[in-house]
DNA sequence: CTACATCCTCTAGTGGCTAGAGGTGCAAGA
DNA sequence: TCTTGCACCTCTAGCCACTAGAGGATGTAG
């Protein structure tokens, strides 16, 4: 077995080092054992999952589905019912949040478009923000 | 001049009264006048503010572009050379979040696609987010 | 005059890290 | 062997933009 630094964790795993030490401090990874000089010293299956980890992180999973995932992931016999649901969820709030930045693209495109380059006062950007007549969203 | 409460002042500009309070606190809106009975007194040039200060924070603006944007408002004279500048990075920022979020929809519904509703081990969601190889991100 | 909503200040907590202080361990070169 | 210098350790505090709650004062309707 050897001995993998939390340095060399890091860079296999592509979490920052005081990440992977938080992670430990909330539970979301196990303490590794230490070495005689109290330094971590990580084997393969935790690198495995802090990659898991970080692509999780990467696609907006919070830490606590990422904790639920773990979970099911560590019982490959379970139903797969909550980690279906959990990425379902994630796909909807990713949804939404396109729907509401692409109207706000338009809006800014709108601003941006509509300024003049000239002084404050024939700005649309200002304009646009301080009359709230001149928004475009939905729910005012 | 009537005298508008914390609380109006929150219903008419949609800013919630612990938020107008912390605008205070970190200047982002002057201290108005106090009532004998030290109790905040706004005026509608204050709602104007709040008002332009929602949208932009909706708009995601942080609240460092507000405070520039507010202090152009403040001074039509000025190019707003800033202001343009200052939307338009909003721009690409929203431009690029729109982007990767894209790709990670493609992601998920991968994910909840693939998976068959069995048992974990054979579950997609899991899997996808496990191995590294099955990701499509071009970062990796 | 009494309820009761609203207001006040203050501190602490949220999520998910990140930065820095102050110290120890370890491997390689002189 | 010594020393240089990086990587490691723990701990606390900071980041953003709020939000929650304690504990008390004020204002208003019935």
């Amino acid at each position: 077995m050897k001995k993998i630094t939390i340095g060399e964790a890091s860079r296999r795993s592509g979490v920052k080092v005081p990440t992977i030490r938080y992670y430990e401090g909330i539970g979301l990874l196990a303490a590794p054992s230490r070495s005689e000089g109290n330094q971590r010293s990580y084997e393969t299956a935790d690198l495995r999952r802090l990659t898991f980890i970080r692509h999780a992180r990467e696609l907006g999973f919070e830490v606590d589905a990422i904790r639920t995932l773990l979970s099911l992931q560590d019982e490959p016999n379970q139903s797969c019912a909550s980690a279906d649901a959990i990425a379902k969820a994630r796909l909807v709030e990713v949804e939404q949040r396109i729907r509401s930045l692409t109207a706000l693209k338009a809006e800014l495109e709108m601003m941006v478009e509509g300024c003049g380059h000239g002084r404050v006062d024939q700005c649309r950007v200002i304009e646009v923000l301080a009359d709230h007549g001149e928004c475009m969203h939905s729910h005012h």
